[in-house]
DNA sequence: TATTGTTATACTCTATAACTATA
DNA sequence: TATAGTTATAGAGTATAACAATA
């Protein structure tokens, strides 16, 4: 009885190529993604991250810092510059709560809720443009296995 | 005639979540797989870029630091350490081109060759591990995915 | 002129430890 | 004890500008 052969080895034992990495292209992927963030925002001095503070904000007003930083993966101690810039900027309003003197209740200033609905359109225009090599849902496939990639992490 | 009222409306305009947006999982899961490499590998004292150059070097021996910057999306500047790291825990060799006195072909040492392939192995063991919520196609799906969105950003 | 390797520098993001004031 | 906000500090990754040597 004749051996058969595979006429492709794939994948020999100990020789993973970089390119079979996942972690090698979601650096790629993230890095491009950051630096067409910041090219797209320059003039406005808006960073990824954030922005991304700005949003979770907007979306959970009255919320809190340290609630912030549990929602998007940061540490409580690197938020606390982020939110003095919004501060100085006009950005955001932080409010003491009468029941409890350690937290401040954070909120998106009028002239933040006017701003932000564009800058959102804008960021969605960007990831069209970004991500124009892969179709609508081939992008929501894409989103909702990082999604798992790093709910399943933490 | 009525008119037919969506049950449910997904996005409205100008209203994207952070949720939506793919930059946002692209930096959680990358963020989860860089602090993941760097536990991983803590004893070993090796970072997931380092790594990535290691590797290059293995699947293009010959080469110059200048090259693999192209392949791996760095800056020549900042390989200068990097390199200058393995050489001096003796991991890699660099000799001159007799044809071309600017450039430094880079080439794995002998230990370096000895230790790779068990590194290898753990970094795909370890990606297992981060990306259990992920099928091996769907792993494979987010490979695809993700390096069609780097290469399409070039 | 262009490229290579390099130095210098700066910025963003992330992590850890520790403090204070409140609860 | 535990939590919130903060300060200080460090390290990794990335980016830009410039230089000398060589092509």
């Amino acid at each position: 009885m004749p051996m058969i052969q595979k006429a492709i080895e794939p994948d020999v034992a100990g020789e993973s190529r970089l390119e079979d990495l996942v972690g090698y292209h979601l650096r790629r992927a993230s890095v491009a993604d950051m630096n067409d963030f910041v090219r797209c925002f320059r003039a406005e001095g808006l960073r990824p991250i954030p922005f991304s503070v700005l949003c979770a904000i907007d979306e959970q007003p009255g919320t809190t810092s340290a609630e912030i930083c549990r929602i998007l993966g940061l540490q409580r101690a690197n938020i606390v510059s982020i939110l003095a810039e919004f501060d100085e900027r006009g950005l955001i309003e932080r409010h003491s709560d009468p029941n409890d003197q350690r937290i401040q209740r954070l909120s998106l200033s009028a002239e933040a809720k006017s701003l932000l609905p564009g800058w959102r359109a804008r960021v969605v225009e960007r990831e069209e443009k970004l991500f124009h090599t892969l179709t609508a849902g081939e992008r929501r496939t894409l989103c909702e296995l990082l999604a798992r990639v790093w709910k399943g992490a933490e």
